[in-house]
DNA sequence: ACGTATTTGTTCGTATGTATC
DNA sequence: GGATACATACGAACAAATACG
């Protein structure tokens, strides 16, 4: 083969290969990353941008969806770009790796959120300040006042598991959960309109409640475990019988 | 306000506004997992995908590019598309984000991860298969083979991980864990070249092993959490010390 | 309430460098 | 070397949605 490299004495390293739209995807991450572009505010146009850096405006926007699709920044017709909260796009990928599981069924996404739920509540056992758990308190009494209305139960219930989210202080976590949570949106909903069943779940929810509250680690660990698992049965055994 | 929504009866549903790059990265992204297009395949040229779905060459570059970035597929000038092995998929565009990222956010990390493989500890416990024990046993022996040759033994090192994560019978947990090990994974490879770092791991490794050989489940999670804690401060203590 | 400017979304044509046979 | 197939890159153009005076 030899190719004819050179004939020159020296071994001009194989040069990087890179294309544009790589280089140019490594540079606007970095410019968010780094924090020159800050959450929520507006990038320069792509014709700006292009302009300036002298290249074509096909090859920046190759570059810009992959930072759109990571969940990096935010693109409106007519208006802009704009950049998103960090952790959109720190959760992003967990949603790929999801719903990569081609078999993923039922049942196993109740057994991921139950891990994820009852760690979560351990944690939040340990960390939670004075206002994080009066807003978890706040969902709570919500709920209770709305319990025969099964949209807006639905709904307290959703906040309460958020509020014990964010208690947790751990962001990847509790957007990972939420996600979760919100792939059983349909089942949870309706679990909510079988009789008893949101009455139910609000005394789960008082001991889960009880337990953070007294910084019982394991007991929240274990309250969270029996009501995630109950909720699972019951929502197997709602679709089973279809 | 009321903005005039619609004079009709009907309310039409808000209609999704999903862009074409978009809707196409997801059928792309689809092709891969699901595996119609399979490791080390090729793929249609640019110009066959967007004639036979009557879509312009730009907005299927910018679906194609963005899988490119996220290290799903490879593109090589005047030779075609190539989808690349599973293992690396979704690491590769977050490492730029995490490297900028907080010390903060690396513990979030951490602390993730062990949630997820003390569970998968657990559950694969419960339910190995004596194929996946030999697995298991294989991938141990082998990094206790390679323990000199720190590229080696990492190799072996994230292999027994997977295995267990197979025996735990939940692609979407394992599915997850692996996510978030190959976003450690440069840390964890620079453990590997700290002297005694590899045999202390493999020590763990045997233990956990001994654990899920014996069906302890409580103690398949401890020794999990004992050792992911015990790496993470290692990775820690390390990235601070820069 | 209306028009105009701005910005992203999408397509097409074309030129270029590279790899394979 | 030549022919062919392919990715890379630029520029121009129009459509659609939004913001602003």
């Amino acid at each position: 083969m030899a190719k004819s490299i050179q004939k020159s004495g020296v071994l001009l390293q194989p040069m990087s290969r890179t294309t544009l739209s790589e280089t140019l995807f490594e540079k606007l991450v970095g410019h968010v990353v780094k924090g020159d572009w800050k959450e929520g505010e507006r990038i320069p146009s792509e014709r700006e941008i292009s302009a300036q850096l002298g290249i074509g405006r096909a090859s920046l926007r190759e570059a810009l969806k992959a930072l759109e699709l990571l969940g990096m920044v935010e693109s409106r017709v007519g208006d802009g770009t704009f950049v998103c909260p960090r952790s959109d796009f720190l959760s992003r990928p967990l949603l790929w790796a999801i719903m990569g599981a081609d078999q993923s069924e039922l049942s196993h996404l109740i057994e991921a959120r139950l891990v994820l739920e009852e760690s979560i509540a351990a944690l939040a056992a340990e960390r939670a300040t004075g206002g994080e758990l009066k807003k978890i308190k706040a969902a709570l009494e919500e709920m209770r006042a709305q319990i025969e209305d099964p949209t807006r139960s639905f709904d307290s219930d959703m906040r309460f598991h958020i509020a014990i989210g964010e208690a947790a202080h751990n962001p990847i976590l509790s957007n990972a959960d939420q996600l979760m949570r919100n792939l059983m949106k349909q089942w949870i909903l309706l679990k909510h309109n079988i009789a008893g069943a949101a009455a139910r779940s609000l005394e789960h929810h008082v001991r889960i409640y009880d337990a953070i509250l007294h910084r019982d680690v394991d007991r929240a660990r274990e309250e969270m475990r029996n009501h995630i698992a109950t909720t699972g049965r019951v929502v197997i055994e709602f679709v089973s019988h279809r």
